[in-house]
DNA sequence: TAGATAATTCAATAAATCAAGAGATATTGA
DNA sequence: TCAATATCTCTTGATTTATTGAATTATCTA
């Protein structure tokens, strides 16, 4: 992954509404969740709810195709794992406690 | 790590001149740099640098303390290692894709 | 103590981001 | 085609962030 790349998805996810939206889909799987659900889940208005969708989708975190009148939104667990291998393993040079707390999940709080 | 600090370190290392500073400074491991030192790896002149090292130590990314006249910043590893578990563990229910690439060095590109 | 060095703070400006609501667009079904 | 539904785009204003150079603070050494 690019530099470039890695900080347009860590400022998208650098918002609360817009993680709180990653962490609902996460949850939502395969089947995903439309625009309105996702809005809902997460009490942003829908033109907000859009907007951070946009910001969410072109960063690469999340894609989103139609499904009749509603458009279906789902993470990209490939680019989420890009990212975090991204700093990881290149940023942080796989660093043996960083490295650990990422294996053990009561590691570092 | 809750949902607020996490936010702040991720929006820290959302900026190309303080994830170069992060990535210069894991690779000086426990000796750290000054802020001088920073500065010129990462082509920022020292009011700019000093404002990004501040960005970075408030959010926890980084330390630092005073050594005669310089200021030596190190990272802070179960702080990074803790936005990685947050992330991985936390937000992304530990998702197997996700963590898969985190493991495995190859997987996600 | 005076001068040199290192880093931070300040002031000014430019740019980006966030929020809410109004209106526009796309899709479906009667 | 018309009305209803779902989503997106645009506008406005407020807030935050980034950049630069000048001024300030802290520290060391001759």
């Amino acid at each position: 992954m690019e530099e470039t790349e890695a900080i347009e998805i860590l400022g998208a996810l650098a918002q609360a509404t817009r993680l709180r939206m990653v962490r609902y889909l996460v949850n939502r799987g395969e089947e995903g969740a439309s625009a309105g659900e996702i809005g809902n889940a997460v009490a942003a208005v829908s033109s907000r709810a859009s907007f951070h969708l946009s910001v969410l989708e072109k960063s690469g975190a999340i894609t989103s195709r139609r499904r009749s009148r509603n458009r279906i939104y789902r993470i990209d667990p490939d680019r989420l794992g890009g990212l975090l291998s991204y700093l990881l393993n290149d940023c942080c040079s796989a660093h043996p406690r960083i490295r650990a707390c990422c294996l053990d999940e009561d590691c570092c709080r």
